[in-house]
DNA sequence: TCAGTACCGTACCGTACGGTACATAGCGTC
DNA sequence: GACGCTATGTACCGTACGGTACGGTACTGA
């Protein structure tokens, strides 16, 4: 699963930017902007648009992954880990990739990847994936796995419980959002979804003084 | 939430296949498609077109439209309701919209509107709110219903629990199928991931003797 | 001072596409 | 057979966009 290439893409500062505008411009009008519109937003010419970036679809693939570097995610220290630490990886987890996946920018890039991945264009489809839905899988693992190996967790198979704590987190937010319906819960309405899917994941799959413990209101 | 109009339209046996056409492609190319190219799919003339459906975006409401009112859904009978009839309701609801969902036809739909969304173009996007998401909630609303008042199912409030099936059910399949992520699961995969998730939601849900009453194997 | 480099701004080219106009053909009706 | 109706096929127009070329400018380093 992890094959995929992580080329580490180093971009200057001036290149930054103009990638920022580029993120901007697909979350003012999705794929529906050309490349004058990144050059009179960024002020750039498009000469160093395309020296830089090769076509249009390279300068898609760029932004792409100039925004995946920017995306962190919460880990566990395996040493000291409790019930209650574990709550609270799965729970702080949860609120970060439903703040990501909640956002404009991630709507966008969704979208576009989306639907590049419909014209079957090019690789923005799977980098979007490797750095979506499988970056989760990924990071998720080893919180799983230490869990487990703490007594707080007991599943079958590992890959089955990360989709479903993928499935009680994500619902139905990301694709709602990204069919446009505008709202977006708040950072404390995300905190009380985020809280309610982990209670419900750890009632599936807790062990031990984690099973059918309400989370604490802290 | 039924205050969206659903506009019943009907379509001439020729225009059906007009649209079936414009599905075929929408499938092969998502949204690179031409109208030249659906006059040659279809072998039907431009002004055609353009007199039944005013511009492109009408033939792609029109197609979408067409497309929403050949998927129907199981119900349940609210006279004889039983702790098995329930929990074949929901899993055969389950397979159903997982069906519905990994299809190709319906991924290139569901991009579509993703990315008409983005754009800001059109009413696609809540076109397939309509008739994706919400109808989930809207037919799976009297089922859950029916269920409580039967005494075998208990939540705080219906809308939550509903969400968490959705969760459960469609966990990252569609994502993943939107980002083109070729495989499907096979119709006994299917099964056996509606059936999880159902088991999974009775957990959690379930009242009375549906609740940790592992599923039979029918 | 001058060459080299990196960038900006803009004009330009080819093409592809949405949309329109028109000429033509099948077909039912009187 | 003349008519309206509907649909096909094709030629055409305007435009927007991807991509290229080129002149001009600022900076760097010898």
């Amino acid at each position: 699963m992890d094959i995929a290439v992580h080329k580490e893409v180093e971009f200057s500062v001036r290149q930054r930017e103009v990638l920022d505008a580029v993120l901007a411009l697909m979350v003012e009008h999705g794929d529906g902007f050309s490349m004058a519109a990144v050059c009179r937003r960024a002020s750039c010419s498009k000469e160093t648009l395309y020296n830089w970036f090769g076509d249009r679809d390279g300068l898609l693939t760029a932004t792409v992954q100039w925004q995946a570097s920017k995306v962190r995610m919460p880990g566990l220290d395996s040493s000291a880990v409790s019930a209650e630490s574990l709550r609270q990886a799965l729970r702080s987890f949860a609120i970060s990739w439903l703040e990501v996946i909640t956002s404009d920018v991630s709507a966008a890039l969704n979208r576009l990847a989306v639907s590049h991945a419909g014209s079957g264009k090019g690789r923005l489809g799977g980098i979007v994936l490797e750095h979506g839905p499988l970056a989760m899988r990924r990071r998720l693992s080893p919180i799983f796995e230490i869990g487990e190996n703490a007594g707080l967790l007991q599943f079958d198979a590992i890959d089955l419980a990360i989709r479903t704590f993928f499935g009680l987190v994500v619902a139905d937010w990301q694709i709602r959002k990204m069919l446009g319906e505008a709202a977006r819960p708040s950072a404390s309405g995300i905190e009380k979804i985020a809280r309610r899917a982990v209670d419900e994941f750890l009632l599936l799959y807790g062990a031990g003084e984690l099973k059918n413990s309400k989370s604490s209101k802290e």
